[in-house]
DNA sequence: GCCAGGATGTTA
DNA sequence: AACATCCTGGCG
């Protein structure tokens, strides 16, 4: 499978967002699928950090494209983002779940008292949580580190029609459909709505 | 199954 | 004061 590298993410945030989903994240020996993902646009999204932290509109300045943007919420949760930066469009992809696929024994023992194997990342906190991601990764450019990589399958196995939805948790913006998941995987952070129903009746 | 509430650090 | 969250306990 062929690995990604930086030039993915010199385009804009919700392009690359959306064909992340079904792609493979490996970190430091465990690896799932990219079910879910958000994407944050830096220069007109009011749910970007960037709209009211100069210290993030400073990190995008100075930072490249593949950079990775990681940050404690709630005082809690580490949240695990890539900076993108496109010709026309920068921000980021915030990434949201994964289907756990290898290291799921260490996986475990980061959260132990999860039973079943796809609510060991089915959410942004516990993605970073179940993969060992802190702060310490903020700012290091992933994609040229030997413990990360992430990987496109196959085009026959490449996710075309990703769900779409508002994002989770925010409360600006919430029209912008920028959420995406992996249809029908068991590891989502939450359901996505129903798509509204066909204005014309499908042929039969 | 559902929901209310608490924990907690960084920013502005 | 707000916040891109998660877990627990109480209730049915």
């Amino acid at each position: 499978m062929p690995s990604l590298t930086e030039a993915f993410f010199t385009r804009d945030p919700v392009t690359c967002s959306r064909e992340l989903i079904g792609c493979h994240f490996h970190w430091h020996g465990a690896a799932g699928i990219i079910v879910e993902t958000e994407a944050y646009d830096s220069a007109d999204d009011p749910a970007c950090h960037t709209w009211f932290r100069p210290s993030t509109r400073a990190f995008v300045e100075s930072h490249p494209a593949g950079t990775a943007y990681v940050y404690l919420n709630y005082g809690v949760h580490w949240l695990f983002n890539i900076l993108v930066k496109g010709p026309h469009r920068s921000g980021f992809v915030l990434f949201r779940a994964l289907e756990p696929v290898s290291g799921i024994d260490a996986m475990r023992q980061r959260r132990p008292k999860i039973r079943h194997t796809h609510q060991l990342a089915s959410g942004p906190g516990k993605l970073t949580r179940a993969l060992g991601i802190d702060g310490s990764a903020h700012g290091t450019r992933i994609l040229l580190a030997p413990h990360c990589r992430i990987t496109r399958p196959a085009p026959t196995a490449t996710v075309t029609a990703p769900l779409t939805g508002p994002r989770i948790g925010i409360s600006r913006a919430q029209d912008l459909p920028w959420r995406f998941g992996h249809p029908h995987s068991p590891a989502l952070s939450q359901k996505f709505p129903t798509p509204p129903a066909p204005q014309v009746a499908p042929p039969r």
